[in-house]
DNA sequence: CTAGGGTTAG
């Protein structure tokens, strides 16, 4: 059973395919200027990767040590592999550890996105006489959520009740969210509704950010902004997540003047931007062409001790790439790896395009 | 130990 959920796994890596993009030709001089900035930043080689993985995911890759023997060493777990061999020998221990370290695993194999897995070990735990808590239902909704299986996910409120437990705001807030990763605004609205009427559990403010993500997702970025004043009104003052919600959504349509608007509003509330809200904003100035406002923003980020990662990083490459300007891409890519950034899959797939896109111009010539 | 935000491509 774990074997052949194993091979699943292993085999569901992504495939790679290589595209061809549209080209136009643009003032090369000032993108090449982005690059000094980064460069002269690195004031300490920062810590990009907090703490929410660090029960499971120390940052073994830098060791050259096999694996397992760091596993043994310090019972953590780095990838799929450990998680499943961790769950096997927890499963056969005994005494039975309690729910407790079984969600932990759960939620790591969520975070990596291994959905199927998670529901499926969490059916062999149930058979094996560990009982759920609420912290399991909610993490077997979310996957069921983001398989598109929205239904099981509903019919998992049923074992709440039957086990003794009440649906909390996460409960609620789990479900809106499948709702809207399937774009059904509409029901996300009614059962938002439903909460407020029930007065089980008040909406807090994940609530609203997940109602500004379907508004902004829809395209609705006027929706969203309504929301956001809403909130400024009311108890549930908004966050940084959802001011990054609504000016990612703006930069995505390229309107960057107004995401600065909202990013002004944000800092003159004492919200201090993060890492997410400029690798927005420079995404939004880069499609734009607009090569000085994002040094410039880059420049600032990095003033405010606000360093560039892997997400930041990627979208210079890939705009380097879009360019036609490999080399400069490329040492972007340097300029990671230098920073202990590791390069993901993304970056080499905005390379190879690239690469691509080179070659078709040589063609041309 | 559970829920919402940023990167590529088709």
């Amino acid at each position: 059973m774990l074997m052949m959920m194993r091979a699943t796994i292993a085999a569901s890596s992504s495939s790679l395919k290589v595209g061809y993009g549209s080209r136009s030709s643009t003032s090369r001089l000032r993108l090449r200027g982005m690059l000094p900035c980064l460069l002269h930043s690195s004031s300490a080689v920062v810590v990009f990767f907090d703490n929410y993985l660090a029960l499971f995911h120390s940052r073994a890759s830098k060791s050259t040590e096999p694996r397992n023997t760091q596993q043994h060493q310090r019972g953590k777990i780095t990838d799929v592999e450990d998680a499943l061999n961790m769950f096997d020998e927890m499963l056969q221990r005994r005494p039975l550890p309690s729910v407790f370290p079984f969600n932990q695993i759960l939620t790591e194999l969520a975070k990596m996105k291994h959905y199927s897995a998670v529901i499926s070990m969490n059916n062999q735990m149930v058979v094996s006489g560990i009982r759920p808590d609420v912290y399991t239902l909610a993490i077997i909704i979310n996957c069921f959520c983001h398989l598109n299986q929205m239904e099981f996910g509903l019919s998992v409120l049923g074992n709440f009740f039957k086990l003794g437990f009440e649906p909390n705001v996460t409960t609620c807030n789990t479900l809106i969210n499948g709702f809207i990763l399937q774009n059904r605004v509409a029901e996300a609205a009614t059962l938002f509704n439903k909460i407020l009427d029930s007065g089980n559990c008040k909406p807090n403010v994940v609530t609203f950010g997940t109602l500004v993500k379907g508004l902004c997702a829809k395209g609705n970025n006027t929706a969203a902004i309504q929301l956001l004043k809403k909130m400024g009104e009311g108890a549930c003052k908004p966050n940084i997540v959802i001011y990054n919600t609504i000016i990612d959504s703006l930069c995505k349509d390229t309107l960057v003047a107004d995401a600065l608007n909202l990013f002004s509003e944000m800092t003159s509330k004492g919200i201090a931007p993060d890492v997410m809200t400029y690798t927005s904003l420079v995404h939004g100035v880069c499609k734009l062409h607009d090569w000085k406002e994002a040094t410039r923003l880059l420049n600032e980020m990095v003033s405010k001790h606000i360093f560039p990662n892997v997400y930041t990083f990627n979208v210079l490459v890939d705009t380097f790439c879009k360019e036609g300007m490999v080399q400069e891409a490329r040492s972007v890519v340097e300029m990671m790896i230098q920073r202990d950034i590791e390069p993901s899959t993304i970056t080499y797939r905005s390379l190879m395009d690239g690469y691509c896109l080179r070659g078709e111009m040589d063609k041309a010539k």
